[in-house]
DNA sequence: CTGATTTTGGTACTTTAGTATGAAGGGTTT
DNA sequence: AAACCCTTCATACTAAAGTACCAAAATCAG
């Protein structure tokens, strides 16, 4: 978990916050009077439940734009993540036989940025060719088994 | 083990039955009166040994030029090999992102065996590119792990 | 020996992949 | 605001991959 960010985490404060002094207002004004202290609870686990998906989600696709959303599992392993998250996608779809035609088609972006990914991600790994990009991520435990590329079909 | 072979077969029951008159000969006319019996059941041991070796290479290499020493498993799990000896190495190098001059380079063939080679395998394997036909032969479990693709190196 | 398959090699051609380089907008960090 | 990374797109070029078609020698089962 490097690079820690501050905005997102001033955010989640006041979320939880503000999700407090919500929960005070409907304990104090209405619930404990009207309902009874089952539906209470429920709201409250129901609340802190999105709460926690949306965090998870935001921790996950934190840095949606400059980060990986499908290094998920590196992120939380506390590990840098070597590609970003649409290098990670076009190197599944590569790695799933597609052309730099067909991954373009896929994920709604030209032919060129394709390659341009495909050259930044040959450039990380190391190798010159999208075969062996594919080999020396299944190496390095990038890609892993069938989940990951079965995900996005 | 489809393709039974009687050719081998009968090599092999020559090779035995002339080991075994060897067997014979030196036990009656020198062993036995000059050297001690370690010696001689060392040379039994010994002797044994390398038919072992020899007919268990000659099990797998069996089909050397019409079959695959490669596809030793699926031959002894009773399948019949889609690809040839041949297709399966140029497979695997593929698969650990050799070009096909690099390839020809290892096995000593011309890049345009090599392609000759990629062509037949995309059309067994009912695909286009070469990282389609690794993605195939993953799934289809003729590429397993690691293991297959380092004996080659 | 014959037929089938494998393995090897080739030419000519089209398609795809990859490189180099540039650019522009957006988000994050400091 | 500046520096940095990500994402997107583009052009022009070289390299590699792939297709179609052919052909010949070697091996092997029957």
């Amino acid at each position: 978990m490097q690079r820690l960010v501050l905005k997102p985490l001033i955010w989640y404060g006041l979320v939880l916050a503000l999700l407090l002094i919500f929960m005070r207002l409907i304990e104090y004004r209405y619930l404990v009077k009207t309902f009874s202290v089952d539906i209470y609870l429920g709201g409250i686990a129901l609340l802190f439940t999105s709460l926690g998906i949306w965090i998870g989600y935001q921790i996950i696709t934190r840095n949606s734009r400059a980060g990986n959303s499908l290094n998920e599992m590196a992120l939380i392993a506390g590990e840098e993540s070597l590609l970003s998250d649409r290098e990670m996608e076009v190197l599944l779809l590569m790695a799933e036989g597609l052309s730099n035609r067909e991954i373009g088609e896929r994920l709604y972006i030209s032919i060129h940025t394709v390659k341009t990914h495909s050259t930044n991600i040959f450039s990380k790994l190391g190798v010159k060719r999208r075969t062996q990009a594919i080999s020396q991520a299944r190496t390095m435990g990038i890609i892993k088994a069938k989940q990951e590329s079965e995900s996005l079909k």
